[in-house]
RNA sequence: CGGGGUGUGGUGUAACGGUAGCAUCCAUGAUUUGGGAUCAUGUAGUCAGAGUUCGAAUCUCUGCACCCCGACCA
């Protein structure tokens, strides 16, 4: 390709400065173009990488044996309600709907393929000599975001790998769901992600029991809070780990009764903690008022209060799992003062009524001697006994929010550490969640019919682009791995109307082209040769043959972005190279 | 949807309620040319609507758009 040609080029210092590095990069130096909020056009430059990330997933696919194929967008509302997700999905304005003209039909345009694809194991597979099915399809995926932003991360509209297991049994589906783990872990490292971890992970809409994402450690550009062990293999998504909170000193024997006293002015653990001074915050349990699946209406939500200890936080993700809820908020205040009788902060689970369940976290279990809150506005219990002055639970929860400093879950050793990423692959096991609802069976050899064992997997392909840049790039611009670069090398004539450079240029371009290699030319006549070389560093090929002072001797120069280190070669020699 | 912010040439910005200015991009010409050249000339703008005012980019209201924080997720 020669710059010429290339359309549009870089727009350097006209975007805005606040945003990711990689998401400004891909902006100016003309990879993409936002269109609409969650939109984004892909540009030349762009559409060549993408095209190369998806060349390098099918790939991989097929050298596993997955099957490729291609699955519709619009998709039928009948098969969403076969699996009661059209409500869900809709309701949550997450899929955008359509209707046929003519005949009123409703589609929902793919959030995702579940439906799709287990509609058509229900038509196509017959036997356990059939199993197990991969199926895996490149296609757009609609979602309409509530927020979408951070240029590509999350988009309304964007490009998913997305893959599809059936199996005959559990050990099936774990083999298949292993198999993808290997898959993904193959795939980023071909594209070039340099930190990629796999973390357990909640498993959201798709829902399933078992899930685990793959995340491109970045810190700056990163969504995602990670928790990892340093001592053993530890590693989730900070909504789905767990964790061992450090042990305030036990209390020797409990307190001879416990009173109320009057504490003005003491919303929140920290106004108690400088009322109390001596009093620790893992001495106190805080209850929280929570309204859950208030977004099904009122005859559906309900409330319910959740004891933990001071110096923690709710996980709202593990509450919503633990109550099987659509959706849990924090009480509206009216709520609370209407189920405590006390203003926001002053509740408690002595004498609390009107919630469905008071839920303790594990972080409660074991403690004496506690403060806690008094149901009457500025009032809190002191020296509280669980078992004595209120009932005690019959089971604990984890509720809490992992966060950096607790104890690894796992091996009990390590300090967690804290980290972000950008969650680049999803993998989910299903188990028959789908196939039940869709009545997706085979004959096993005992000639029954038994639901088949699924399993579904992602991974954004256009957002993975993002996070490739995020992982490889400097203060200049982006640093293209070779295997998805949108060139592998520019030729930089420093001038080109210079008879002798143009020759060796067009002679270096023409040779180079004609091995395959996916090269550049910037053939531009009158720039000067620094606003050529800063181009190159924003575009980013591996690569660049800079054509200069020694073009008549045919001597040229070979820099390595990475590196930038320059070798000065012979026109063959530097033909050679690639 | 809740909270906050911003709307001025293509892009980035300035202007007490009083002449819309600067830079860049683009176009034309000249001189340049190894890390974002210089000069000259030219094209091009106050988000939309209503109101207050002698006078509105500026104040008020409504609408729209975009950005940031939260729930959501590949």
């Amino acid at each position: 390709m020669r710059m010429t040609k290339l359309f549009p080029r870089t727009r350097y210092g006209e975007v805005g400065a606040a945003m990711t590095a990689a998401h400004s990069f891909l902006l100016k130096a003309g990879f993409i173009k936002q269109l609409a909020p969650g939109s984004y056009i892909l540009l030349p430059l762009g559409f060549r990488v993408w095209r190369q990330i998806q060349a390098i997933v099918w790939d991989v696919m097929e050298s596993h044996d997955v099957q490729n194929l291609q699955l519709p967008i619009l998709q039928p509302q009948e098969l969403w309600l076969k699996t009661e997700r059209w409500d869900k999905y809709t309701g949550t304005k997450v899929m955008f709907e359509t209707t046929e003209r003519h005949t009123g039909a409703k589609f929902g345009l793919a959030p995702t393929a579940e439906e799709v694809v287990t509609q058509l194991a229900a038509e196509t597979i017959d036997s356990y000599r059939d199993l197990p099915v991969i199926w895996h399809q490149i296609g757009w995926k609609f979602r309409d975001e509530i927020r979408p932003r951070h240029g590509l991360l999350r988009c309304r509209e964007f490009d998913m790998s997305d893959a599809y297991s059936f199996d005959r049994d559990q050990a099936g589906m774990q083999k298949s769901f292993d198999l993808f783990r290997l898959i993904y872990t193959e795939i980023f490292q071909r594209v070039g992600l340099t930190n990629c971890i796999n973390v357990q992970a909640d498993s959201g809409a798709i829902g399933g029991k078992g899930s685990s994402e793959f995340m491109a450690v970045s810190e700056e550009g990163g969504e995602d809070i990670l928790l990892t062990c340093p001592t053993c293999n530890y590693g989730a998504n900070a909504e789905k780990a767990t964790s061992v909170v450090p042990t305030p000193t036990p209390q020797s024997k409990p307190s001879a009764t416990m009173r109320l006293e009057y504490t003005p002015n003491t919303r929140t653990v920290e106004d108690l903690v400088k009322l109390f001074p001596d009093l620790d915050a893992t001495r106190m349990v805080k209850t929280i008022i929570l309204t859950a699946d208030e977004e099904l209406g009122p005859s559906q939500s309900y409330q319910v209060a959740v004891c933990i200890r001071g110096d923690l936080e709710i996980n709202i993700i593990k509450l919503k799992n633990a109550l099987s809820a659509q959706s849990v908020e924090p009480a509206k205040p009216d709520v609370v003062r209407a189920v405590t009788g006390a203003d926001v902060g002053f509740a408690g689970p002595i004498g609390l009524q009107n919630v469905r369940a008071i839920l303790f976290d594990r972080s409660v279990e074991g403690l004496i001697n506690i403060l806690c809150g008094g149901n009457k506005t500025e009032h809190h219990f002191l020296d509280v006994v669980p078992g004595r002055d209120f009932a005690a639970p019959e089971c604990y929860f984890d509720l809490h929010l992992a966060v950096a400093g607790h104890t690894c879950p796992e091996c009990k050793m390590g300090l967690l550490q804290e980290s972000h990423g950008i969650e680049v692959g999803h993998i989910f096991m299903l188990q028959s969640l789908y196939t039940d609802k869709m009545g997706a069976t085979y004959k096993g050899e005992d000639g029954k019919p038994h639901p088949l064992w699924m399993g579904c997997y992602g991974i954004g392909t256009t957002r993975l682009m993002q996070a490739i840049v995020e992982q490889n790039r400097d203060k200049d611009g982006i640093i293209w791995p070779v295997s998805v670069a949108p060139f592998r090398v520019e030729i930089i004539p420093v001038k080109y109307d210079n008879p002798d450079q143009r020759k060796v240029s067009d002679t270096l371009y023409e040779r180079l082209a004609g091995r395959g290699i996916p090269v550049l030319l910037d053939d531009r006549e009158s720039l000067q040769g620094g606003a050529k070389f800063k181009d190159a560093d924003l575009i980013g090929c591996p690569w660049r043959i800079t054509v200069g002072r020694r073009a008549a001797e045919g001597i040229v120069e070979l820099r390595n972005r990475r590196t930038q280190e320059v070798t000065e070669l012979g026109l063959e020699d530097v033909i050679n190279r690639f």
